[in-house]
Parts: C-alpha cells; structure tokens; sequence
RNA sequence: GCUCCCGUCGUCUAGCGGUCUAGGACGCUGCCCUUUCAAGGCAGAGAUCAGGGGUUCAAAUCCCCUCGGGAGCACCA
C-alpha cells in the first residue's frame, strides 16, 4: 500500500470561504491521521480572475486554521510578500514542483499530454468561434437538447485547417471523448459511480493561449504528483468521469484505477441554498477578524458533514485526527450554522488558560486602545480573566473590560437612576468606603465579609449593599463577579471611583 | 431541458433488518445555583425517520415510484 497523498487545489479567485476550508479541513485531517502528505497546489490557469492577492489570502486563511501543508508554496509565515513580488516566484516544497499550474505551464508540463493525445487521435485541434459555440448551444437548447459541443471539428480536412489559419484563427485542442461505454470509478463516501460516456462531449483540454482547462491540468499534476486520494467538494462528481477518461487515453489506467475519490456534501446558507455572500460572513478571514478562535472553526467544519458514531462534539485537534475517516462522511448536503459556531467558540475560549486568553486578545485590545503598552500585562490579563466565561467572541473583550481600564468610562443613565438616584445610596456608599479604607488586606473575600456585615448591621438585603457599589466603581448593574473585580481594581482606585461618584452625585 | 447526487427533531447528526416507545449536540422553555450577566446542574418541548407502494415474521434501515432540495452540462475552476 502505497502512502496516502492528498491535496487541496484551489483556485486563487477570491479568498478562502468556509467550503473551500472544509475541504482543505477534510484532506489535511486524512493526510495526518494516515501519516500520509497533505500537498497545497494553487490552480491559477484562470488568467483574468486568478489574482496575487487572492493567493495571499488563502495561504493566510490556511495558515491561521493551522493546516500545515508538506508540499507547495512556501508557508504564509515563513514568507511575507516583499512589495511587488509575486507569490509564484517563490520556489515552494516539495519534490514534485511546481506547486502553481502556471509555473508548470511555463515549464511545458501539459504540452506533452496534449501532443501525446494529438498524435494518437485521441484528441484533435478545434477552430470554431466563441460565437460559433454559442449559436451551436442555443440552438441545442431550443430543440431540447442537452447544450453539448457537436464535434463538427473532430474529422476536419487540411485543406479546411488551412483555411482557418489562413483566417488567423488559433485552435483549441478538445478530448475525443468515446461516443460508446460507461466511465466507472470509486468513490469513497458515495459508493460506486458510474456515467454514461454519450453525455458528455469532446471538451477543451488546452485554450487557443495554450494554457490546460482544469479538466486536463487536474490530471497531469494529479497524476505528476502521485495522488493517491482525491477529496474535495461534490459539485465535482459529475467532472470525475472525464477525468478519468483523460487518464485512460494517456494510458495511466493503472493510476486512474488506484485512485480514491471522496466527494464531500456541500455547505448550505441557512435558507438551504448555497453559501454566498447575502448569507453573512463567508470567508475565514472575516471570522478571524470578528473573533473566533481557529480551533473553534476547524471544531465546528470538521463536523459539518462527518460525525463519530457517538456523536462527540468537542475534540482536541490530535483526538481530531486520530478519529477522522472518510468511511464516516455523510453524503447529504449540511446547512452553516453560526448559532452553534458561537457556542463553540465560547467552549473553546473558556478552555483557554488565562495567559494565552489575554494574549489571543490583544489584537482587539490594542485595536480598541485598550493595551497602551502594547502587550498584556498583569493587569490586563487578570481583567480579560475576570471575563473569560462570558466571552463569546474575542472581539467582546474591549467592551467588556473597558471600565477596568479607564477610568473615564460611561456611566448607564438606567442604572445610575435606578440604583444610585435612591434615598440613602450616598450615604451608604461613604460609608462602605470609609470602611473599606480601614482595610489593610483589599480581597475578594475581605470587601465581600466587608459589605455582607454592614448588610447585617443595617438589617439590608445584601443586594441593597453590592449593586451601589458596583454601579458606583463600574457604571453598570452588569458586569465580572463583583468582589472578584474589585481586587483587580485595588483599594485605591476603587475608593477614588466610589469618591468621585459621590461627589458627581451629591453635585446634582 | 438533460444527467448525476441527496432527503432522520428548526439546525448539525447517531442509526447500517429486531436492543428505536429513534440517541447525542446547538438552539428553545422551565427550575436550581447566584450581587448582575454569564457559566454550570437538572428537567422538558421538539422527528408518524419527505410521501406512497412493495420485500420480510420484523424496515428509519433492502427494492421501486413520486415529490422536494442540490450540483454539473464554459476556451471558469
């Protein structure tokens, strides 16, 4: 049995969306629990909308989802992009380069494919015109017909040939796909596929500029680069078979044959159609950016469409990959669902320790100017601490400890009114505070014994005591356990808050 | 239009002929804990397994049809 490798080959038109993370999810989790290679291949031959920046992207967005590849460009962090450069001019990993179908291009990688099949008749130069095609569809359509090319090209005379040229026109070769037969393959989440072969017609395998469709560059590199399983989303099911018949006119039958295929079900917007734009945030990258914890995402996306037969939910990311198995992937298509990613993510945050908490905030921090030092001190940290079970998102952070870390926060006109604004509530609170200052150790358990005898002594409830101080050292009848954060605070700033507070009210 | 794929609680799913009066998770409701908000604990509502026919002593599980959803049919990938 030969060793498992598997890639992930997108095409760098936009950055990197939930599905695509998914599937590069799926192949890098079976690479890692078949101690096999996961290989990174970037399917640029699209030349108008494949851009530099899109290959940045999703070299990122991989790269912050912490799928390490072992063949391909080179890393993400281990290569900033000096301005100008481009990212195929790097030299990449790998023993099978080059990872970016240009390059190869370049390099006349799928020229001799192409000849090979031109030589032996299995595919031929094709001269009709965009507009030729065009008409060629409508007319299909109109009569009924499946919108197939006609093959009006496959048998043309040299004289005919020479006309065209003589025209200027530039062929593009096509398959000579068998009129007869069934293309049969194995797949391994939908069980054994098998097409008609008179469905599909004589497609381009290389465009008038030379340059492979996908149908024919997926090939050669897959076959160049040893695949052994090729998993990616199902909306490539229905271009297997011609694949496949590729592989068989050049004669890796063998190849074509040993090759495992695994269509993964596709990701649904929440209305049940496909994930787009209008459906939210589709990108990592945006995750990223409104706060998810990597870890949390790769979490959710590994069960969106695979599951274990006790239905875990929570899995550490080596628990991940020893029991991932294509064998346990669904077949049927998964809605996104964000409600349950937000669940996630607060498991996710509250298993952090407080170190790594406070230090997966501080881009949010600084962001929000909240981390003057620019980094996590101390302090900062025993504040993001105090919060750490109510964070949802990262990006809730700055909101949350705000009034730990200024001192000119707002007050809430509702809470004030509500609880500050009552007969007695100064009074109490300078009392507290002249109590307090007798303190010689300031704990969450020496203020709270504090403010639970004075509730006794003064026949209070205790809540009468806790929300006056709380709005009066936070400005909000919410916040972090109260006795809890008053310690972070410290004796002298909270004695000054409850002053000022005073003074601000006594004012009015 | 043609071809292919899919169809279990609102959502992600377990289930691979009897152990299913269908299990778990998110969400939802209630209660408990509690200085607030969370977190946590407990309880509950929620799926006649898309519908209809078969096969079988027995079907969510096997077969057929219908319906619904999705994908593909480019010199895009």
């Amino acid at each position: 049995m030969s060793k498992v490798r598997v890639r992930f080959a997108p095409s760098p038109t936009g950055f990197l969306h939930i599905g695509g993370a998914r599937t590069a999810l799926f192949n890098w989790l079976f690479a890692r629990n078949q101690g096999g290679t996961f290989i990174l291949r970037i399917e640029d031959t699209d030349e108008v909308r494949s851009s530099e920046e899109s290959v940045g992207a999703i070299l990122r967005g991989l790269s912050w989802l912490g799928l390490d590849w072992d063949e391909g460009p080179t890393a993400y962090t281990e290569r900033q992009l000096e301005p100008g450069a481009k990212w195929q001019e790097d030299s990449g990993k790998g023993i099978y380069m080059p990872y970016y179908q240009m390059n190869a291009f370049r390099e006349g990688i799928y020229k001799k494919p192409a000849d090979q099949l031109l030589n032996e008749g299995k595919a031929y130069h094709c001269y009709c015109t965009p507009e030729e095609l065009e008409s060629m569809r409508t007319r299909a359509m109109l009569a009924k017909r499946p919108p197939k090319y006609d093959g009006r090209c496959r048998d043309l005379t040299d004289a005919l040939r020479k006309e065209h040229e003589a025209k200027g026109r530039k062929p593009v070769v096509r398959f000579k796909t068998p009129v007869e037969g069934t293309t049969h393959f194995e797949d391994i989440v939908r069980g054994h596929v098998s097409f008609e072969n008179s469905l599909l017609d004589d497609f381009v395998l290389l465009k008038t500029s030379g340059i492979p469709t996908y149908q024919f560059a997926v090939v050669i590199d897959d076959h160049r680069m040893k695949i052994t399983h090729v998993i990616r989303g199902d909306d490539h099911l229905s271009n297997t078979p011609r694949q496949v018949l590729i592989m068989e006119a050049l004669g890796w039958g063998d190849f074509a044959r040993g090759l495992k295929f695994a269509h993964l079900s596709m990701i649904l917007g929440p209305d049940g159609t496909r994930l787009s734009k209008r459906h939210g945030a589709t990108s990592v990258e945006e995750y990223q950016k409104q706060g998810y914890l990597p870890e949390a995402m790769v979490n959710y996306l590994a069960l969106l469409g695979w599951s274990t037969e006790d239905s875990q939910q929570l899995f550490k990311i080596d628990d991940l990959i020893q029991k991932f198995s294509l064998e346990r992937c669904g077949k049927s298509a998964a809605i996104f669902d964000p409600v349950k990613l937000l669940w996630m993510n607060g498991e996710y945050i509250r298993a952090l320790s407080k170190p790594e908490l406070a230090q997966r905030c501080l881009p949010f921090l600084k962001e929000a100017g909240l981390a003057a030092s620019g980094e996590i001190t101390p302090y900062l940290e025993s504040c993001v601490a105090l919060e750490q079970e109510k964070i949802k998102l990262l990006t809730d952070v700055p909101r949350l400890v705000d009034f730990l870390i200024r001192d000119d926060f707002v007050f809430d006109e509702k809470s004030v009114e509500k609880v500050l604004k009552v007969p007695g509530a100064i009074g109490l609170l300078m009392e507290i505070a002249g109590k307090m200052r007798t303190l010689s150790e300031f704990t969450a358990a020496s203020t709270e014994k504090l403010c639970r005898d004075y509730a006794a002594e003064k026949g209070l409830k205790a809540g009468a005591v806790f929300h006056p101080v709380r709005v009066a050292t936070s400005g909000r009848t919410q916040g972090p356990s109260l006795f809890h954060y008053l310690e972070v605070l410290g004796k002298e700033k909270c004695l000054a808050r409850i002053d000022k507070t005073c003074a601000t009210l006594a004012v009015h």
